[in-house]
DNA sequence: TTGAAATTGTGATATTTGTCACGCAACAGA
DNA sequence: TCTGTTGCGTGACAAATATCACAATTTCAA
């Protein structure tokens, strides 16, 4: 398990067999089933998550009750309902398993931790959100210049799996689009 | 002018005059006039700036030759083509003056230098990185559960004066709501 | 000052997308 | 196996938004 941490790290930054360990020490792991939620809202947000296996929804409800996927994590990937987890306010998103999964947990006094400890962690850190702040981007690109159908192809040429992983309303509810829509979309 | 940039760092972290005097070296100072490009469509990106005073667009230009405004930097805000920038390819996006400018310049090697010379520096971008995360999450939230009445009440809500400083057709067009219906929506 | 260009509002109409309703198929749990 | 739930497609209609056209106003440079 820490194992995938470890490569997916190393990525970015080479360590050591006793920094990873230093590492590896502020994880914790846990599993979760399909459906069971890793953060409600109302929540206190203390962690943030790798995902090392599985798939998970960050959601947010409206007051209509209508819900809205802000974003999917797939393996390797970091989620967290992040606002809240730097603000240390109550969660105002779910974060959600839409399959069994396995994930690693970081507090958020052991990331900050981890960042003073260690440069390597910080500069990791600041590549990640760099890549996370240009996937934002490329997605509100998305809807400035793409209708439904464009934004349905260009989330299918991305992540063909997701499609076979979940059910039809769900990218349709990261895409901001009826399912009706959807469907008739992409039949 | 340098003096902003202090300001706005020691926000974040607390810096010595000679650490500030280190970090400070490593900008250069531009000024622009309205209606300038900083970074043209195509270019190769070396820059991000700091703007001191002025008001920027970073823009889109599709191949219908519709524009498409991906973000507005005001005073104290970071910009560029961030996924350019990192990755060291040509600008697809264009940075221009929406009134004359004072922008601070540091090189991507620069960038580099001063994080891995101070961890300080690093610390500081990556709280920036967080925040332009968290600024683009909710973007992508409004588009997701708000109509375009409600994005725009939204933006107004959040930059008042912005609609005093530029012409509608932009506020528009970073809505992506043609500037017809926004018009409509404004009376 | 003056004339050209840019900005803005608004009507008419077209297009896109959402909503509601329904039926059928697949699936999960008792 | 039975049965209720969920997922999916689709028709009919409603609502939101885009597009096109035009006139009035403002801005700005010669």
């Amino acid at each position: 398990m820490q194992e995938k941490l470890r490569e997916h790290i190393e990525k970015i930054v080479p360590l050591t067999d006793e920094e990873f360990a230093f590492v590896s020490a502020h994880f914790t792991i846990r599993n979760y089933k399909k459906r069971e939620s890793i953060i409600c809202k109302g929540d206190q947000v203390n962690h943030c998550y790798f995902v090392v296996s599985g798939l998970l929804m960050l959601v947010y409800d409206d007051e209509s009750g209508k819900q809205h996927i802000v974003s999917f994590a797939m393996e390797d990937w970091w989620e967290s309902d992040y606002l809240v987890y730097h603000t240390n306010t109550k969660a105002t998103m779910s974060l959600q398993c839409l399959e069994d999964s396995i994930v690693l947990c970081l507090t958020l006094q052991d990331y900050q931790k981890l960042c003073a400890g260690t440069q390597k962690m910080e500069h990791f850190f600041l590549e990640k959100a760099h890549a996370g702040h240009i996937g934002s981007q490329r997605r509100i690109m998305s809807f400035l210049t793409s209708n439904a159908k464009e934004r349905y192809e260009q989330l299918f040429q991305r992540y063909p799996s997701l499609f076979q992983r979940v059910s039809k309303t769900l990218p349709a509810s990261y895409l901001g689009v009826s399912r009706e829509t959807l469907s008739r979309l992409s039949s």
